[in-house]
DNA sequence: CTATTATACCAACCATCGGTCTATTCTCAA
DNA sequence: TTGAGAATAGACCGATGGTTGGTATAATAG
């Protein structure tokens, strides 16, 4: 009987999205291999030739997520039209979007993705992203440094804070499902919208800006995103991943 | 055959300790139960008396790692003779201390203990220290707010601010060993040493005070301990643990 | 067209993992 | 002395991530 042979590429691609909505919805400790290749219809030889171990494959998809994230950023750092305080904030905008949308994705798993045992997927996920974004953050907080705009003693460490607000992000809606009385999307929300505020002004004065100058995306953005996706279908994902005792 | 019937209660302070040294030089994850009770020269019976899982045995560890860190914290809060910022100085100078001392008695496992298997342990260790300690910061904090020493309208906000400074220290340390040309203490400490001083500016800024308020602990401090310590002897710990593929 | 090699794939198999269970030994108060 | 319960031992379990030997297809060379 003649066997069907997918184009390669597209193979490990479909591994890749098995593997994220498995990841996503269970956790990396709890979605066992089998289940990876039980959803992709994929035999352990095969997947074992596209990924050299389970870790691997989280690697590769911490990768492909900071690529997406990093799509169209590059461009900013070298437009003539802005000024280090606008490049600042367009690349702050962009790596928000990117956050905000990855979790929007997952929407129907919203109060799964933000459970302690998807510690090390997103921790992964993020040190991809601040691997992408840092080396941008210190160039163009170095530029403004140079001309003026900003006053620090210290281009990188700023940067890691920076990062470091984008993914304490994620612990705020946590906190926000996890200890809320009615654990639904408006609290998480409203916590992270004010969170970012507090972050903006943080950040205006450590570069010694006026309060106000830091925009991290558009007020509101984050409410939009969210509620426009929850009317979308459910992404229902039978489970038959069992239970940690 | 007389059996050793050794107390109780030393005998569980004696699972954790083996499980710390185990944990911190191989990580939570590929340091097995077997492992554990195989160096602590107890049976797995015995080990399941006394905890309820390997997870259990992990809290306990953070537990006792917060509780450490906590004691002869709890008066600062309550001394009168203190005005805010100075309960706020000296909590912080305790919190570090005690991470500072966390990293300084696990010296010899320097380079191993700042690696990414290591992820879990430390997300536990420092989710139990901010538990610990962010009441009393928020206190604090709401307390200058009052009185007019602080300026901030999100006092949680703030708090959970400086527990993430306090956790990035971390990532810093291992920066700097990973990244380092030749990963010695020396960088580490330097580099740890510069991002406190911009953490420090940070939070005089982010709540309003001129430069130079608030101070974490004293300068060089880290340097003293670590070096105090480096000269001490070097616990060989021999592994038969397995390399991951 | 055939021979050869490299790629894509399969599924049985393995050591080890965290955890359970039953049996036994020890401790100490009544 | 004895009985109850705490403490301990270690064989055992299902599941896991990972390995292996082998097969089928595709690509290439002669």
């Amino acid at each position: 009987m003649p066997r069907i042979i997918k184009h390669p590429e597209l193979r490990r691609e479909e591994l890749l999205n098995h593997a994220q909505a498995l990841f996503l919805t269970h956790g990396y400790d709890r979605a066992s291999l089998n289940d990876v290749i039980a959803a992709a219809g994929v035999s352990k030889g095969a997947f074992y030739h596209y990924f050299a171990s389970k870790e691997a494959l989280l690697e590769a998809l911490a990768e492909r997520f900071a690529r997406q994230a990093l799509a169209g950023v590059q461009d900013v750092l070298g437009d003539p039209a802005l000024d280090p305080l606008g490049r600042l904030n367009a690349l702050l905008a962009k790596s928000r979007q990117a956050r905000v949308e990855t979790a929007a994705e997952a929407w129907a798993l919203f109060e799964t993705m933000f459970r302690p045992e998807n510690l090390v997927l997103f921790h992964r996920i993020n040190l991809a992203a601040s691997a992408a974004f840092s080396p941008l953050l210190v160039e163009i907080i170095r530029q403004g440094v140079a001309d003026g705009t900003f006053h620090t003693f210290d281009p990188e460490g700023v940067a890691d804070i920076v990062m470091q607000f984008g993914m304490a992000t994620h612990d705020v809606v946590a906190k926000a499902i996890v200890g809320g009385s009615d654990a639904d999307m408006d609290t998480a929300i409203e916590a992270l919208e004010k969170r970012v505020r507090l972050y903006e002004i943080a950040l205006d004065r450590i570069l010694g800006l006026p309060d106000g100058s830091i925009r991290i995306g558009e007020p509101g953005y984050v409410r939009a995103v969210m509620t426009a996706r929850r009317a979308g279908p459910t992404a229902a994902v039978p489970s038959k991943i069992r239970k940690r005792s």
